[in-house]
DNA sequence: AATTTTAGTGTGCTCGAGCACATTTTTTGT
DNA sequence: ACAAAAAATGTGCTCGAGCACACTAAAATT
């Protein structure tokens, strides 16, 4: 029997008022013993769950959340991160929470604290953040500490005790993840591994899926294969990339640590077309292009929009349902080639 | 500003009470043109959504989904099944919503008819099935529509026009995706579809992923394959397999087209293992054992948990927050190797 | 012994939707 | 013109948790 039983129930079964009820239930004192004990009588012997429902409708309080992500005009990486958001607020709409977005220069540590101050300022329950910057975001959190406002973050883990909760992936693992795709379709030759970024701020990010793809290769023992890195900045692309190729003739395969996969395959398709393996990141529009035309072999999805969703529907429901945060959520490092990739674009 | 209106609000604004705003709101009638017109007006102006946590406080209706799936004692396929309605179960115990689960003999079209009947008496208010017998399900669910009762379908697409919905994957993409996975490492050579199976009431199922299989090849015109069909039953596996080995040495490729790679995996293993790929179906932990000593290459992950969990919870949406029952959700195909599968194991 | 303090207990309102029932207004019939 | 019927409108209770406040009873103080 799973019957639901309500405060009303427990005080009549324990022959007491529900106020007393609820002030065992909430460990709020004022009990006499005698009472406390035919109470937790009642509650040793049943299963009672508070009806979340009820709480909800009771509670008055609006719960505000705020995330705080790059914006996507300067990175059409983060556009999937607004829907995941909105998805969020579409299914929580119901109950007292707001959930405001603020978006920052990804490209400016200024703009990161400065959009930080606005959020403050809000005084908001909890913060949803890309800790892009290191050592800004450490500084920052130590600020929502003391305010006692709840931070979580995504996409970037950053190695720091502050730091409560993250939802992302792997990065070591999702280079692996790119490795062993790579020797699938090669047996040997010259690889390189790419990193294309306006700043560099995604550094780390890009260091920790050379380390994972180059670690594949070690364990594996691999020695038919030499593997290049190469760092390239957007001003620059076309004529190192050029030149890269020229001094390299025996390249079989690249890989693409950002979600900048688009460019180099552009610049290999108007190249004489060497038969050269593109892995990259991120199905963006762009990129899903190259895919269909077969210049970029597999794209590794990491699901920005499931992140943030997930990064803020945690929060929520630590507000509404008194559930745990989780210290970490690591997505699935989901491969796509030309054949499924239409069931991860949303 | 979305301030959140309630039905109080309204009535006030339109200078009529709360009663008349619901009527007008359920279409109840025995409301005068007059206010009719000035509570459509306040409608239009202000974006008013009924708050569903009140909504679903104030019905005492408790709703009923009856789960008809084979039993996992049959085959562990259909364990992660029912994790995902545990996750659904767990997800809305706070509401009026009793979800059960019914196993039946995936071998058997009596068991199916007979626990069909048996959830018939309960007279539920939604029923997801496993719609393994074509000719049965399309009876079964004739019945549910004269009761009034809503059916959704997972795992397997039937045709009929009696089905409604359905959440599952699209199988003849997934034959393609593991074809084009075979021929990213092999280039040539003979490939073998095995269909294992206990019963073959999974025919269709096996056809669709063969079909797809196949179109791959013949869509790229990949004529240095050959390509033949294998069926195996339980019982006749090891004598049938060895012999078909023999009798093709030039085998290169096998796709499995069910859960069961383990056992081809296991047979390859004990012979003297010839360089074959395998390609099968399904993260079971002997897959999974395989995958890891690299027997197997790739899985593809067919998500019952997740097909489960959503059929569910479309099915309490439906009754709970007015959702609509999507015709047909189609989850992604997803790439299993033995570097990203301990991230999709739950 | 009378009064104040305090520990313990119960009552009753709130949240918003939904709906039964009571009440008021309008219409119809004689 | 008046009663009866019908239509329209309003009132008030319910759901369960939570919490303020009122209340009772027992202990402490004068």
């Amino acid at each position: 029997m799973d019957k639901k039983y309500t405060i009303k129930d427990i005080a009549q079964m324990a022959g007491v008022s529900k106020g007393t009820v609820d002030r065992v239930l909430h460990n709020r004192g004022k009990v006499s013993p005698a009472a406390l004990e035919k109470i937790n009588e009642v509650l040793n012997v049943i299963d009672y769950e508070p009806n979340l429902i009820a709480r909800n409708l009771k509670s008055t309080k609006v719960y505000r959340i705020c995330v705080l992500l790059p914006d996507p005009a300067f990175d059409p990486y983060w556009l999937p991160c607004v829907n995941g958001i909105q998805d969020a607020i579409v299914e929580f709409k119901a109950y007292n929470v707001i959930i405001e977005t603020h978006y920052f220069n990804p490209e400016s540590t200024k703009s990161f604290l400065k959009v930080n101050e606005t959020i403050i300022a809000q005084s908001p329950d909890a913060v949803l953040l890309t800790p892009l910057f290191h050592k800004e975001t450490v500084e920052i959190i130590k600020q929502y500490d003391e305010l006692g406002v709840i931070v979580n973050t995504f996409n970037n883990e950053v190695e720091s005790s502050s730091i409560k909760s993250f939802v992302g992936q792997n990065l070591h693992k999702s280079g692996r993840v790119a490795a062993s795709l790579m020797n699938l379709i090669l047996s040997e030759g010259q690889i390189a591994i790419i990193h294309i970024d306006e700043s560099l701020k995604n550094a780390v990010h890009m260091q920790e899926k050379e380390k994972g793809f180059r670690n594949y290769f070690e364990e594996k023992e691999l020695n038919d294969f030499s593997i290049t890195t190469l760092k390239l900045k957007n001003s620059n692309i076309e004529t190192k990339f050029a030149s890269f190729l020229e001094e390299n003739p025996d390249l079989t395969g690249i890989f693409i640590t950002t979600s900048k996969a688009y460019q180099i395959a552009s610049l290999l398709s108007s190249a004489k077309s060497k038969k050269i393996t593109l892995i990259g990141y991120d199905l963006i529009e762009k990129n899903v292009n190259f895919l269909n035309q077969g210049l970029v072999h597999f794209l590794i999805h990491q699901n920005q929009k499931r992140q943030a969703y997930l990064g803020v529907s945690t929060l929520v429901e630590h507000f509404l349902f008194r559930k745990d945060i989780p210290e970490t959520i690591l997505l699935p490092i989901d491969i796509i080639n030309v054949e499924n990739a239409s069931f991860y674009v949303s």
